[in-house]
DNA sequence: TAATTATATTCAAAAAGACGAATATCATGG
DNA sequence: CCATGATATTCGTCTTTTTGAATATAATTA
């Protein structure tokens, strides 16, 4: 049974709504920790604790720039598992993801001129 | 969130070496739980608390006959979602899984020659 | 109907996971 | 070096999952 180990360890990552929304967003693009953040509208402690799971199970790896840290996919592959789960199961819509907002204060943001950001309002949960 | 619902259900589902190990076994073909108790040496409660947990997610589905309960795979589109996963994995080494044994005593089995049987030995954590 | 066989469910204790709150770290600007 | 901004980690509590043990149910045969 030692074989799956690792596909267990995955599986148990992915095995979460915070994550699985995480790893759509990072499906588009990398994005630091701020993005997310406003993305979703979640506490940053518990932002990085899912970041912290999805690392841990080698899903994301991350890049520091100056203040900010921007998480990417480290496996891509991983994508064709949940297009393979959405083909799976009988969906009840799956939604296309959110783009991001512009409220965030990072560079990478701040670098854009205000008409290349998108203003798309969207209504998430708060935790 | 709510879209992800099902899925979660599904991924943990299949967050679970034994439940992987009864996919994997029911991907040959559909077979009695006295085979996979045969298959595996676990208890026979425990088991059943698996394919519960299987059956609950919508993967798998029984059927019985006389006094033995036949499963089945529900949504064979999950083998997608496996095979995907296995791509993904830096795999230590899937062993192809081990066929059948043949000290199961259900009529599917007993009407099988003996010389039909399969007799390799496997050796599986006891529990 | 009672005994038997195959399988399912319940119960309880231990382990793991989830998450809010508080706190720590790390890079940068002053 | 100190304050600040961005992010990470730790801690405690609550909930869920896991799994062995015991027990229940369903089909069958005597």
């Amino acid at each position: 049974m030692n074989e799956f180990r690792d596909e267990i360890t995955i599986l148990k990552a992915l095995a979460h709504p915070a994550r699985l929304a995480i790893l759509e967003a990072l499906r588009q693009s990398e994005a630091c920790v701020c993005h997310l953040e406003a993305l979703f509208g979640w506490r940053q402690a518990y932002l990085s604790q899912q970041l912290m799971v999805l690392r841990a199970a080698g899903l994301v790896a991350d890049r520091r720039e100056g203040w900010n840290v921007y998480y990417r996919v480290a496996r891509p592959e991983i994508y064709a598992v949940l297009d393979a789960l959405d083909q799976a199961v009988p969906n009840t819509e799956s939604l296309p993801h959110p783009a991001f907002l512009s409220s965030c204060a990072c560079p990478q943001c701040q670098g854009k001129s205000k008409s290349d950001r998108l203003t798309l309002q969207i209504e998430v949960e708060n935790r």
